[in-house]
DNA sequence: ATAATATACTCGCGATACGAGGATAATAAT
DNA sequence: ATTATTATCCTCGTATCGCGAGTATATTAT
């Protein structure tokens, strides 16, 4: 009891959490880069990685030679029994679960596809798997962080078209009172994952564009998504960069959503709207080599695509822009339509040294690897931490 | 010398900091109420202030009688002899200054007509006006904070249409070496104001938009505004709303500035473009009670610039959205028209209860209030106090 | 071996904040 | 007026945190 006052107080200060913070952002790290990046005094760094491994929230272990001179450094690696992180993505047609420990390393990883779209079958399911970990993981999930196709706000889903949901909640998630869950658009943290440990790795201001069926992404800042204060924010796809006739499922009209993917492809080539955008997309880009109509699609698309960025560009000053599913293909299909539309977009005194438009680093795990993050976000701080030490045994 | 490391240390902790930053943003609050806020037992409250006041950078004032029972508690007030922060507003035809204290007091105040626009002239005599404040407020100066009305990068300004600049650094007007230079955008500027101490105040996520000759503002997010790598976000103006067959003097094509403001409205009116948008502009409005012709040329700016605002409200998420300047008259004058529009540009998730349309309760002090406040957030970190109570006399 | 280098550990100290107990200044009740 | 109630402030002992100086250790270079 006094034992457990005394370790719940022990974490409360900067230091602790800041090392945390910093050998999960930097899974490789050694004590003694933490202690340069830190700033810390030697001694400061031996008495918090001693409590630290004490609470089992670090391990140390020995490096692999540097080949440099002086006493090696041990690295500073998650404890065997440290805590683990849930991470859920919810797409259209598929989930996929991964148990991922400090530093972001998956343990363990499970998916498939929707028996049903049905919501509380999905999520019967999902709380079954999610439940499963939290058994397996006895004292140790720290956080259940979800990534769904559609727009957030809070824990709630208000609209995933793919899903065909409305006003759906995900508490059900939430296995423990008290346990942190964290619902957040997988565009918005696949954009998380790529600002912190892909594309805009070294940047400060990364704007990350997904194209699925329409074009979402983030703003991330500093490591933070600009998500708006419901989490809804990154609707990119809802800015009304195209032409205000065309009516847009949202609600709104003349989106920039209509002029990107695989919608605007098939318009362009005077087919109905497909039932799978994304894929009929993805048959065009293919076909565009051989096919003049639809190379001429694809680069209408490139070019609506190009001029948006601009303008993002001229609102938000990213150091890098990051581009992801669709956007990838679009601009490697027609890459010159791109860059040449999105220069054209840009204020005068960007044109010197525009931000670079780069393809994700991170694939298609990028949005478990953000949710990852985001839950650990919620566990590396002072509460979280209390939260923790007080769950440990004694 | 001793002493002087000693006080330097004396507040590296985040207790006084936190204190200082709670008084600067809540100019009237009693030591009862930063307990309560920051959380802080009496004791620890007791020895910060103290040490603020043998810093000078706080003191006490007795309370206004509430009127409730118990001992009053004492107002923490700026020191006398605190630090001040000096706030320069550079727009097209005039500059403004003011000296602030802690809590954003102006302390004095001075302002005058650009006798010529030649940067080395406008930089020259704001270099003489801000010494001129150096000397008169000895060791009391924290940082110089510029908004100006153009867009900036680090300390230059990049281009300021209606001063005529390309390219100007502002560096001189870094009095001393080493003492905070703040150069920022005014528009940004001013949502930061407006989101901290004025319409947005209670707001986690503020969307400030001004229009003048264009259209300017920010992000805030939790009192830091969203202003890019470089400080040059926030042009909203330069996002492709319009029609892309009008090329904008940026360089783009389609920028919402063509829609809005007295460019668009003398188009609209078909007459050449005007020599003093802003001008044109209020003159239209004003007429547009009488005037059919002008009233249609209003009414069709406010839907041009309800559906921008609708689309970055899906795009961003906000608490609320200010508005200034121009936008404030046309909304008066077409709120039906900006409403309306503005909703139906809302993703339909939104239009339950959208994000209010408010206007600024600063008015023209906005930049200076949110140059001052740029300002202290410089000098109220633990960095800006070691400085200062290295130059305070022992 | 011995030197050089980089890092880790030990330990005492100063800075910070907490919290319990007492003092103080206002209003409310008698 | 006097006493009670309430909210706050001050004093002081204690625990935590991180620093820094000195010492120990593990590696590479000579």
């Amino acid at each position: 009891m006094q034992t457990n006052t005394h370790q719940a107080r022990v974490l409360r200060r900067q230091g602790a959490v800041a090392v945390l913070r910093h050998v999960h952002a930097h899974p490789a790290a050694t004590r003694a880069d933490v202690i340069r990046v830190l700033g810390l005094s030697s001694g400061s760094a031996t008495d918090i990685t001693a409590r630290l491994k004490r609470l089992r929230l670090l391990d140390e272990a020995g490096s692999p030679p540097t080949g440099e001179r002086g006493r090696p450094s041990p690295m500073l690696v998650p404890h065997p029994d440290g805590p683990v992180v849930c991470a859920v993505d919810i797409s259209h047609e598929r989930w996929r679960i991964s148990v991922a420990e400090l530093g972001g390393g998956v343990v363990e990883q499970a998916s498939g596809r929707h028996a049903t779209r049905r919501p509380d079958a999905v999520l019967g399911h999902l709380r079954e798997t999610v439940n499963g970990v939290y058994q397996r993981y006895p004292g140790r999930l720290g956080a259940v962080s979800v990534a769904v196709a559609g727009t957030v706000r809070g824990t709630d889903v208000v609209q995933a078209a793919g899903l065909r949901w409305r006003n759906v909640s995900l508490e059900s998630l939430r296995i423990q009172p008290g346990m942190p869950l964290l619902v957040g658009n997988d565009a918005t943290l696949a954009g998380l994952a790529e600002a912190r440990r892909g594309a805009g790795a070294r940047a400060r201001v990364v704007l990350h564009l997904i194209v699925a069926v329409g074009v979402g992404g983030t703003l991330v800042v500093d490591g933070t998504p600009v998500d708006g204060t419901t989490g809804a924010g990154g609707e990119f796809g809802h800015l009304p960069f195209g032409d205000p006739g065309r009516s847009c499922p949202c609600g709104a009209r003349g989106c920039w959503d209509l002029e990107v993917g695989g919608r605007a492809m098939a318009r362009l080539l005077g087919e109905p709207p497909p039932r799978n955008p994304r894929t009929r997309a993805e048959q065009v880009i293919a076909t565009a080599a051989v096919d003049p109509a639809a190379r001429l699609a694809v680069q209408a698309t490139a070019r609506a695509l190009g001029r948006g960025i601009g303008g993002l560009v001229n609102a938000t000053d990213p150091d890098v822009v990051t581009l992801s599913g669709l956007a990838v293909e679009i601009m490697q299909s027609a890459p010159g339509e791109l860059e040449s539309s999105y220069r054209a977009a840009l204020m005068r005194f960007h044109r010197s040294s525009p931000p670079a438009l780069t393809t994700t680093t991170l694939g298609s795990h990028s949005q478990l690897t953000g949710a990852v993050d985001r839950g650990f976000d919620a566990v590396l701080t002072p509460d979280g931490l209390d939260a923790w030490s007080g769950r440990a045994v004694p």
